[in-house]
DNA sequence: TGGCTCCACTCGTCAAGACCTCTTTAGGAG
DNA sequence: CTCCTAAAGAGGTCTTGACGAGTGGAGCCA
């Protein structure tokens, strides 16, 4: 004996998959299902309910329940890094010139990048431990959001960090009055002699947290995709290490690895 | 006027983020919840159902809701891809002894692979352009689940593609009455004399469907990471093109870039 | 024509209550 | 001492019913 929101979400999900009811396709009404299926209203909610949060229906309040379209995907390579590695030594005039990475079915586009904060923290555990370096060591935090040209919503929440000590030596880049985009990171580092020699970057994907799903204009049945990625450089030790989170149904994450030969 | 379950959602999310609250802490009954906040049943219940799709917490029928814990992730390196194309080339008796290559926290661990299931189809147009041949092009389709020693739960579903027509001048490969595993889509291309130049890996997120959250025992609250491989021989042709589902909370993907000298 | 209001239709929130199922434990039967 | 059972307490399902709130179109009015 199956329960009824169960059965009918079932139901409702096969029509889904089978195309009767394609995407932007609109569902009937709840007052209609409840006609169908001879059940209550709270029940029917309840089983809409459950194919949202799969992300196979988009509720619309005062509009009607509507099965979701796929987003088109900004796909965001590993083969940039190192395209902006080489970017980090041009000059000025000319970094300006190029946009940002992000590409769209083939499509290059400039992300508009938001600066939203930048100060000076103490290492916590585990960001001490990501970076090799002591606990309560200064970082310098960068905090900012990307964002695609044509769309509203951001794609990208960022936070970086770098040791505050290994770029001293430059002290323009201290200067809090200064604009640090754009240059970006790895401009600042290059600045201080540090060469990048290998990224690693770690994903995970989990449900987005009530703010990002603000933020990032996540409706129900989305998820994130969270990268780290933390840069070397030719000595081995961590040069940067930045936290991205992404909207997992636009973004496509592409890595090339070529192997060596026999 | 903010809605009663948002609050009440906002409030417990705050004593959960602020420590009030601890992972594997049971949260206050329903019914404590009921009096605490003054309203009904109901919107106790949406209330958590918020913070339980939100990942926050688990809701255990008959016991009470909990502060879900972290997991442990089983890293999945690129850096594997290199190992794997060595391993393609050794004698049998040696790869059975070696085992997979999945790693947790540095500690390394064989993976029980389960065929599930293996036959040819037609490509589909979606698929053929994936594979860079005519739709309708015959495939070699194997569909298998890897499973982590110490769970129960598996951690990917795999299906994995090759073209037909590219295997045939090996006989034995086409008979479905041998077990086609372990030595892999690597092994079966490399005596057909197909060396893997470099791959490709896609990720994507998203909430998982009905069925996987059953076969991988996916709580609400948990995301799956969708991952597409392609290999690419050294002509650049497609060699083969693996589909593979993973469990967002217990998987790290590690990719390692390595970057030109200046 | 243009703009406004009203209304029908949609989904959203909340309540109170009945009854079910699952887990745990205490206590009794053997 | 072990095993079983009953009961308490937890969450799960579903109903009926009442409002609240967003959307979009029909029709009125200036």
């Amino acid at each position: 004996m199956a329960k009824a929101y169960e059965r009918i979400a079932d139901e409702l999900r096969a029509e889904i998959r089978a195309g009767q009811l394609n995407p932007g396709d609109q569902l009937p009404a709840e007052s209609a299902l409840v006609e169908r299926f001879g059940k209550s209203h709270v029940t029917i909610r309840e089983a809409l309910r459950v194919l949202q949060t799969e992300g196979l229906i988009d509720k619309q309040h005062g509009r009607g329940s509507f099965v979701r379209r796929p987003r088109t995907r900004v796909q965001r390579t590993n083969s940039r890094h190192q395209w902006e590695k080489g970017r980090a030594r041009e000059p000025e005039e000319q970094r300006l010139q190029t946009g940002a990475t992000e590409r769209d079915t083939g499509l290059e586009v400039n992300d508009l990048v938001f600066h939203a904060s930048y100060r000076e923290i103490k290492a916590s555990k585990e960001l001490a431990d990501a970076m090799g370096v002591p606990e309560g060591t200064v970082l310098l935090e960068r905090t900012y959001r990307t964002r695609y040209s044509a769309e509203r919503a951001p794609f990208s929440l960022v936070t970086s960090y770098l040791v505050r000590e290994r770029i001293e030596s430059n002290p323009d880049l201290l200067d809090e009055t200064k604009e640090p985009w754009p240059g970006g990171t790895w401009n600042q580092l290059h600045t201080v002699g540090i060469e990048i020699d290998r990224v690693e970057e770690r994903v995970t994907a989990r449900p987005p947290t009530a703010e990002e799903a603000e933020e990032l204009d996540l409706p129900p049945g989305t998820s994130v995709l969270i990268l780290r990625k933390t840069s070397y450089d030719t000595e081995g030790r961590v040069a940067d290490v930045s936290d991205v989170t992404l909207p997992g149904d636009r973004t496509e994450l592409l890595f090339t690895t070529h192997l060596e030969r026999w």
